[in-house]
DNA sequence: ATGTGACTTCAAGTCCGTG
DNA sequence: CCACGGACTTGAAGTCACA
């Protein structure tokens, strides 16, 4: 699995889960809406600090970015 | 504390705790010896395929390389 | 609301070296 | 073995018009 398509599903899932639109995450994390959404897309290979823009915008830790699990899949 | 210095921490870290040297890291990880050295004093901004370069040749999730707290403090 | 190609500017990343 | 600098090439950052 590409990393950079990894965080793109991970960023689109914690997003959606926010209720957002990209529109309003870009406003949240500072970035640029088009950018957004080539990320989301795994069509950009963004660096450390845009990863924490995005947590904090998100409110997860950055690490979540990049995890293979969704988020948590519950196992009880 | 800045994203690009805790990943220079964790990896530093990381790379000590396998008795690896900058250049044993940088041949592993297929990237150049100062840049290796950049990284773990927080000078570069690295992109995600980098960290997970990184977190491969390292043998950890790529996650655990933006990660706050340092490997396991064994708090029992 | 989002996907996409094109674009400019600036940093990512390589390679040479020095102390 | 590592920090650090300079010069270089490639690609990311950041933005736009349009579909």
């Amino acid at each position: 699995m590409d990393i950079r398509r990894q965080v793109g599903l991970n960023v689109q899932r914690i997003r959606r889960s926010r209720g957002w639109s990209q529109e309003e995450l870009a406003f949240e994390s500072g970035l640029h809406r088009t950018y957004i959404s080539g990320i989301e897309r795994g069509a950009r290979n963004p660096t450390v600090t845009v990863l924490r823009a995005l947590a904090d915008a998100l409110g997860v830790g950055p690490g979540r970015l990049l995890d293979d699990g969704p988020p948590e899949t519950a196992s009880p």
